[in-house]
DNA sequence: AACGCTAATCTAAACGTTTCGATCATGTCA
DNA sequence: TGACATGATCGAAACGTTTAGATTAGCGTT
């Protein structure tokens, strides 16, 4: 801007009143401004605009993995959310590790990100402190916790999940199996109160053995799949609480020489793009992954606008039971169906 | 900074030289020091730092879309990566659009990232002079262009698609439907010419009804195998250029009323996760999305590390065909294999 | 002619770091 | 004792912006 000022044969105050129009500038200057930025080649340095006026216009986003479909998708609508109103993201993917995590939010706090989306992994304890000191607005993402009393975008997993081993006890399923990720973040709660509720409901009994825990990843949904499957009394139909896990299920079920839907009824938590033509096309819980990322861009966007001292607002989405053909009628229902 | 060096009392200079472990402070003020950092819970300000180093530790990264597998798992390779070595990913997806890459990358170097990444649209005129102006490294990852020479990642597309024609030619098909992405980026180029190839190399005609264009999405492929399966002689195979078009073919093959690989046979470029379990199991050129990532990374990371001068270096990794059994036997071929 | 008003422009401080060179106390050596 | 090297600490400039307040010029009023 200096030289661009020298060029031009005016102050440097001169120029950036041009730049940003906060002050009027006469024509002839204007124009000599305007052919010494073109001569030069200047870009305004965003580095040197965000440490004067306290705003980087960035704001930092953390998903445990991006290469599980619903957060890709998440990803997906917030980055062009921001994109239109003109701010970057940093993306952060902590891999469900609690102290990447920790790390990472501290480093984009140093960067002085504008604003926060966290689908977060474990206690909160740690992210409450840092989101305490940090001066910038937060919006959780899936996830709450307890004590983080911040924006927040959720299901309503317990009524999801209910809705689902609803739809398999209606289908004649008695033994439900149901695997679930690890249960230190608040939807694995709601999830399983979902399931226990269906039960419950039913007049059924809620099995300790029928209930495996994994790490969301594939093969941990595969590991539990396997122990389900060598029980005594096996399941007729399993539930898998995310959809990587659900892979590792689809996977056990075909090296132990079952096939779904004929041996056994699998659904699962989150949709995939392409369930509609695989077979088995797998019967989801869709998470209306458009509507999820747009509210948590708004919700931060209209902190950022200036609205800082509304409480905090928690919205929560309805999932959509996607019932397609990797369920099957068992028992008495199966026999009028097929009479 | 201020605020510690008064607790200390001492001055701003030395507590910038304990931080950074630049000078050697006494043990008596740095006891001081460390003590006012933990009362006053001072961080760092990286963009301060980043304005008077003249590097942010940031690197952009621009994709056209996240949702495509391909570039989730390259993105999240790159991410953990740079996330290793101290940096921070600014990510954006230009949507396979010119204007907003071009947009993107100028407020990508607005803000000072160290280097950038880029799986470009379109032909590489603005691109180019952009990167000519920035002084940045920037490594072109999937897609390479002329006249941009700078380290580059990418497949042998010729030769996976050469590879994948092939084995359909070998199963007996001889009309075999190729559906392509624009033909603005390098690998669509090439991709195509291994197609001809191997029409080519097994003394096949290039009939020009049986290659259609897409614009990379799910509908896009869909229209394509419409208007492939509406033919009067319709391909007995098809092979999609991308894995987003191929959903759409396979949904275009359902709507119809064929099956696959029953009623007409179906290969694609890039692999899914799930392709081992859900049916028909998907025949794929699996491109190695670590590897791919991992590089591009270390050639940023090397050009980061000072290593500015070394001429451009272009990687070129090889794709794996993955057969499974979404493509069958035809004529001959197949009596030989059911006799 | 003196005055005040407005519009255009400029000067200089500030944002929070890093770093060069200066300062100062201390110990060593001739 | 004086000269000098060493080590610890500090002062102040610089990075490239924004902006409050000062300055200046031009113009209409009285």
């Amino acid at each position: 801007m200096l030289h661009v000022a020298e060029a031009a044969r005016v102050s440097v105050a001169t120029v950036s009143a041009l730049i940003n129009g906060t002050a009027t500038v006469s024509p002839e200057l204007s124009q000599r401004i305007e052919q010494a930025i073109r001569d030069i080649g200047y870009k305004r340095n965003a580095i040197a605009r965000s440490l004067k006026m306290g705003t980087t216009r960035t704001i930092g986003l953390t998903v445990p993995h991006i290469t599980n479909p619903f957060f890709t998708d998440v990803v997906s609508v917030i980055q062009q959310a921001f994109d239109r109103a003109g701010y970057a993201v940093m993306l952060c993917c902590t891999d469900e590790h609690l102290n990447t995590q920790d790390d990472q939010i501290r480093l984009l706090l140093d960067r002085m990100v504008d604003g926060l989306i966290v689908a977060r992994v474990g206690d909160g304890a740690i992210l409450k402190r840092i989101v305490d000191d940090a001066n910038v607005p937060v919006v959780l993402l899936d996830r709450v916790c307890q004590g983080v009393d911040t924006d927040a975008v959720v299901l309503d997993n317990q009524r999801a999940v209910f809705d689902a081993i609803t739809y398999l006890i209606d289908l004649g399923h008695r033994r439900i199996g149901y695997i679930s990720g690890s249960f230190d973040i608040s939807p694995m709660h709601d999830r399983m109160a979902g399931y226990r509720e269906a039960l419950q409901t039913a007049g059924l009994p809620a099995e300790p053995e029928l209930v495996r825990f994994g790490n969301f990843h594939e093969v941990d949904g595969y590991n539990a799949t396997m122990q389900l499957l060598s029980l005594h009394d096996r399941p007729s139909a399993i539930f898998s609480a995310n959809n990587p896990m659900v892979i590792g299920t689809m996977k056990a079920i075909r090296d132990i020489g079952l096939s779904c839907p004929e041996d056994i009824s699998v659904a699962c938590f989150d949709d995939f793009p392409w369930s509609d033509v695989f077979r088995p096309q797998l019967t989801t819980v869709a998470q209306p992954v458009q509507a999820i990322g747009e509210q948590a861009a708004n919700l931060l966007l209209d902190r950022l606008a200036g609205n800082r001292d509304a409480p905090p607002r928690k919205l929560t989405l309805k999932g959509r039971l996607m019932i397609r053909n990797s369920c099957r009628p068992l028992g008495a229902i199966a026999q009028s169906v097929s009479a």
